[in-house]
DNA sequence: TGTACATCAGTGAACGCGCGTTCACTGATGTAC
DNA sequence: TGTACATCAGTGAACGCGCGTTCACTGATGTAC
């Protein structure tokens, strides 16, 4: 209870919006979300929205932000309920994680990292933080563990250094994210969290077909722990 | 020079609508293709379309079709310029492929690979078989490698079988795509897969953010690289 | 070869719909004196 | 404590737009005799 009536009124239509948002995201999907709709169900006359949220692209990016915020948490949590010394594991659980909001929440998922919709652009300021939730986690589990000694060295898929070029992106990354780790290693976790995300998104996009190989569970569950063996995380450790 | 010159006219107005389709598919989305729009471009009115589509799912139908042809051709031809004992480089051709047509083509691999269009129900029978021709590209090449014994055995990830739930999905695989290939392998052969159009779509969505890590050719060479390692696919083998 | 008929591409108007956004407005809630 | 004023949520009408789909139609192209 804070702040004036007024105040929290607002607040709380503010939240109304966001949860109709959702609503409509997961029936029609991102390109179909209309302000009009969300004004209806508000019980409002549309252009009351307006005094909200400024446009559409807006509306977009609460959502936006809204979802990655929550996968975020939700990741997060996933990871911290491991003990730290099992890097492993925190690794699966990242990726289980990841899958389960997928899989619970498969338009919001879409909106994150589905194509992007048409002539919308997300405003960077607002959004590649909480974008980058998932992605600086697992380098900092990576770090963790490297840090530990509960690395295997994996076998070198090439022998030469990394460009320069891909060099230069890397130490953005280790900028970015405050974290010590070689070149190889970071493109491995690079492969991995692409990796993650691209199993997923072929399980909620229905690339796998109708039938969806027999045990989406199993399926899973091995290509995570191959992508954890190319890490060098150890079982256990 | 076939059919009569109505069927011949018929012929051609098919393919300008799929022309046209392709480029509204590119500039606006999926979501956006409108007949209407199509039929402006085309110089008729509205109405006249229908005598070539039944509706707008069926000309989404249509797109879909033609690009995953057209993705399909390209991936086989980049495959099969490479010498048939050359298992790891046509693995790598066969990425580098798919990453350029979607580099090329991002609205068309957006449809195919993006999140379904909301509403839109692909019809299976149209749309499996050319669907599956990267798929059953790659399950060949891991097979023409395991018979010329050209795979190395990669540790494997886990020590148990595969349960028996995904065993009957894979079980499925090897009918549909008639290969011979060990659980191990064949679930490795589906995290290629996944993994490959996991790393493009990150890149063509613009997951890697506005810098694209700099230089993206550098780390999808190597992002191949380690997963050409993890079928067992031996440098210049 | 010529004529009667069938096929089919394309027209134009209409149906009912939903959209984003602006604008002048009413009336309730808050604030300063 | 009471009054004058400012703030702000929400209204309702309007703007101009695009959409999918149906329908009765015209007129050219093809076909059967």
């Amino acid at each position: 209870m804070v702040g004036t009536p007024r105040e929290r009124a607002r607040a709380a239509t503010m939240e109304e919006i966001t949860r109709i948002g959702r609503v409509h995201l997961a029936e029609h999907g991102a390109a179909a979300l209309s302000l009009r709709a969300v004004a209806r169900d508000l019980g409002v006359v549309s252009s009351a929205v307006y005094r909200y949220v400024a446009s559409r692209d807006d509306l977009l990016t609460l959502l936006l932000v809204d979802a990655y915020g929550e996968l975020g948490d939700a990741v997060e949590a996933a990871v911290a309920r491991v003990p730290a010394d099992r890097h492993r594991d925190r690794f699966l659980a990242l990726g289980h994680a990841v899958r389960a909001w997928a899989l619970a929440e498969p338009s919001r998922y879409a909106l994150l990292y589905g194509a992007p919709v048409p002539g919308y652009r997300a405003p960077e300021e607002s959004t590649v933080e909480p974008g980058t939730r998932v992605p600086r986690t697992m380098v900092r589990i990576a770090a963790d563990a490297l840090a530990a000694g509960a690395l295997d060295e994996p076998t070198p898929a090439v022998d030469e250094p990394v460009p320069a070029a891909l060099g230069v992106g890397l130490d953005a990354i280790r900028e970015q994210f405050d974290v010590a780790l070689p070149d190889d290693l970071l493109v491995r976790g690079v492969l991995a969290w692409s990796a993650v995300f691209g199993c997923v998104s072929f399980e909620v996009f229905g690339q796998y077909g109708p039938d969806r190989l027999g045990d989406p569970d199993a399926l899973f569950e091995r290509h995570l722990a191959v992508l954890a063996d190319d890490l060098g995380l150890r079982a256990g450790g």
